[in-house]
DNA sequence: GCAAAAGTTTAGCATTGTCTAAACCTTATG
DNA sequence: CATAAGGTTTAGACAATGCTAAACTTTTGC
């Protein structure tokens, strides 16, 4: 019944990808506040991460091994973090998403804060097709 | 800094926060599945969930039994689930949400297709003052 | 210039959500 | 009605993400 599983497989399309991006999400929130750290404080440090994020040091000391791992950002021992450029280029497609997110939500006449708020949830969950939408629709409102 | 101090109680309250949300989607995935396999066949069957879920039986399996334990679900060994009246509540809920994410898309011009897939990721982060102004452009848009 | 404070890493544990393999029931067929 | 096929559950493993406590390194303040 091959045939069958392949189906059923497409059908589950939709519940994969949110799923599998769990992980990424994750990573791409680190790499963005990182690069949001570098451009405030020109660095980023354990600490101030750890702080913004609401977790133990620990946790993000094992959190940004992986990320070294992957060859998003760059560490030697007891010193601060910075990007490579595959991390830079993920921080900087993800608060471009971010952007265009929140100002949507702002053009449709939520709250600033719920744009905020929201913003950071759904933006890990637009494709490249809603977001060019969500892009038109507010070139169309400037109008 | 209050941030710092942490009570035995509060110890994991971050860890919790997380994984509560997470494992919320999933459940309101699960309960929402539940409902329509019921809705079209009149039953939900693991093997049906699994497909549909793209995971493995072994995996639906463990996950009904917590949403048994949660008072989500009612089952008997080796027979199909059913929804408890909490499960109902969940389940509509989250197809009402779910609808409203998905004709908002449609509505701002992106494919069917990608419609469902973003819809799906979306559905569980937006607030309700968000889902309203959705449902307040659809209605505009009807006119 | 050294001891205390601050920051980082390591070690060890818990939970969730996934898998495969195997055991266990139910149903369908000859 | 016996057995094969198919669905369900259990067992055991693993990766991700979180925690605390303790060890280690760097920075700071006297």
């Amino acid at each position: 019944m091959k045939r069958k599983i392949a189906s059923a497989k497409l059908r589950s399309s939709a519940f994969n990808r949110t799923r599998a991006d769990h992980a990424h999400e994750l990573v791409q929130d680190y790499v963005e506040l990182i690069a949001e750290l570098i451009d405030e404080k020109g660095e980023a440090r354990g600490t101030d991460i750890a702080l913004r994020l609401g977790v133990a040091n620990a946790t993000v000391a094992k959190t940004m091994k992986r990320l070294s791992d992957q060859g998003l950002i760059e560490q030697e021992p007891y010193r601060a973090v910075f990007l490579t450029g595959d991390g830079w280029k993920l921080a900087e497609d993800g608060k471009r998403r971010h952007a265009i997110v929140e100002q949507f939500l702002l053009a449709l006449g939520v709250s600033a804060q719920t744009a905020h708020v929201d913003s950071e949830g759904i933006e890990h969950h637009v494709s490249a097709e809603t977001l060019k939408a969500m892009a038109r629709f507010l070139a169309r409102k400037a109008n």
